[in-house]
RNA sequence: GGGACCAUAGGGUAGCUUGGUCGAUCCUUUGGGCUUUGGGAGCCUGAGACUCCGGUUCGAAUCCGGGUGGUCCCA
């Protein structure tokens, strides 16, 4: 994978995910194969999040004076939002924006809804597509002027502390959900000049590509009580006193999708887990003049009897190569394939052969096969989760000086440093490296450093934080 | 925000500098037919393109201006 631009462009082509062509900007179509990756993974989070969060739908379009009652979040939308102003022919008297994402939409609609502190906390999350005007080069699934796939959760909260409460649990959400995926994750505080306009702070989940870039795939922000201000979303305390709610919200996008492609991808092309896989084994019957329709029959009753077992089978008999329908099927992701031809038929066997390392399986066709395949698609889904995840940590590179930053980064890796957290001194580093600093480690884990008497890397003051700075998308 | 480059069948390309030979090259794709099929088959026969608008010219894929779309670099 020499140059992941043009890979993921030709992959997304390939694989039939999406045709970019559309002839608007930074705008895709969907196609079949794309949607069914993009449906089974929005299972996947939905089943997470309907544990305590309903699902709803808030209309499309926002109008101006709601968009621009919080004046620091509009001003980090401006300019990107796109407008409605005309009804047919007729100017429209108030212009209507098309959401870039829906706190304006919804908060008003919070404020008739919360009336006393046992409304509360009120959950939400919806899953829509959101509108962006994007200046900088648009790329499919990554920087998008509509984001066709935006879930967003909202929720409302009686105490600062319940709010913040909801932040870690929202990310336990997302930690579950990315593991399900099999995406490593860089978890980090976003730094303030970082954080989402309007927030009080963003913890913000990054992957990491194959070209050395990180990509923001998820983000929660504790709102505190800036937006219930706004718009006067209040609750009646038990004693009967009014207060201003405590908010959060936290969103995903076709991002995602996008990195489950570029994570996993390989030489070869799509690589999927194969709990999103459209087709989880392909079955292809080796097929001669002679006693096909005996091969196709038995692929057939092999069909039947893994879809019993809730697996998504496909068999492709068309009349082509089998060599070729190798390489298709390879390239589309299916996890395993199932060959079967007459010299297995006579001995009631068949071969499975597996995606990721292409290792050749034989199975006895009298045998609980099933079960066998079950455990290969653990076996797969484990062995992806670990290739990536020893990638991503491979990838992050402590330095001790600041003159080190550009060469890592030169290398494709991500840059670790002690840091102070002061903003001033932040800016400066991202002055002098020309890097982005994404944030902090707010937790232990693989990625924060002792900082065991440590200086800043800068200002050579105590170092409260790891650090991390990466090239981003 | 600033700049550079690019646009030819579904995808990738040659042709453009120096306008006419283009009724547009090659690979891939694709319809039909026959022989085939255990890692991208072969033969026969078809299909498919000069981004859009305007200009220069006897004549534009080729030159000029603009729109749209794409790629990349810098802030």
């Amino acid at each position: 994978m020499e140059n992941f631009s043009e890979w993921f462009h030709n992959i997304l082509e390939e694989a039939e995910i999406i045709d970019s062509r559309y002839p608007i900007k930074g705008m895709s179509v969907w196609l079949p194969n794309g949607f069914k990756i993009r449906k089974n993974i929005l299972e996947l989070l939905k089943k997470l999040l309907d544990k305590d969060h309903e699902e709803v739908l808030f209309p499309l379009l926002v109008p101006e004076d709601e968009l621009a009652k919080e004046g620091i979040h509009v001003k980090g939308f401006e300019d990107e939002v796109y407008w409605v102003t005309h009804g047919g022919q007729k100017e429209l008297n108030k212009k209507l924006a098309i959401r870039p994402t829906s706190e304006t939409a919804m908060y008003p609609m919070f404020s008739l809804w919360v009336r006393s502190h046992i409304d509360l906390p009120m959950k939400f999350y919806q899953i829509v597509n959101t509108f962006r005007y994007e200046t900088k080069h648009t790329r499919p699934l990554i920087r998008v002027r509509e984001i066709t796939t935006f879930k967003e959760a909202h929720t409302v909260h009686s105490t600062a502390k319940e709010a913040d409460e909801q932040v870690k649990i929202a990310i336990g959400i997302y930690k579950e959900f990315f593991d399900l995926l099999g995406i490593p994750y860089l978890l980090s505080k976003r730094p303030v000049w970082d954080k989402f306009p309007g927030a009080d702070y963003t913890m913000a989940f990054d992957t990491f590509l194959p070209d050395g870039k990180t990509l923001q795939i998820g983000t929660v922000h504790n709102l505190g009580q800036t937006f219930a201000k706004t718009f006067d979303i209040t609750f009646e305390t038990e004693d009967n006193a009014h207060e201003h709610v405590y908010q959060t919200c936290y969103g995903l996008s076709d991002r995602v999708i996008a990195s489950v492609i570029g994570v996993h991808g390989d030489e070869k092309g799509l690589h999927l887990p194969p709990k999103i896989a459209p087709n989880q084994i392909t079955i292809i019957p080796i097929l001669f003049k002679k006693g096909s329709e005996e091969v196709i029959a038995k692929c057939e009753e092999i069909k039947l009897a893994l879809e019993l077992n809730g697996i998504r089978v496909n068999i492709d008999d068309r009349d082509i190569r089998p060599g070729k329908k190798f390489y298709q099927w390879e390239l589309n992701g299916s996890p395993l394939r199932l060959e079967l031809g007459p010299r297995d038929l006579k001995n009631n066997k068949a071969i499975l052969v597996r995606r990721d390392n292409l290792e050749k399986i034989e199975i006895d066709l009298d045998s609980e096969y099933s079960e066998k395949i079950n455990e290969l698609f653990d076996d797969i889904y484990n062995n992806m989760k670990k290739t990536a995840w020893d990638k991503i940590k491979d990838s992050v590179i402590i330095i001790d000086n600041l003159k080190e930053v550009n060469n890592v980064i030169a290398n494709g890796k991500v840059v670790s440093f002690s840091w102070c957290g002061e903003e001033e001194c932040g800016k400066a580093i991202e002055e002098i490296t020309d890097v982005d600093i994404l944030g902090t480690q707010n937790e232990n884990n693989e990625f924060s450093q002792n900082l065991n008497g440590k200086k800043c890397i800068h200002c050579e003051n105590e170092a409260k934080y790891t650090g991390l700075m990466a090239k981003t998308y």
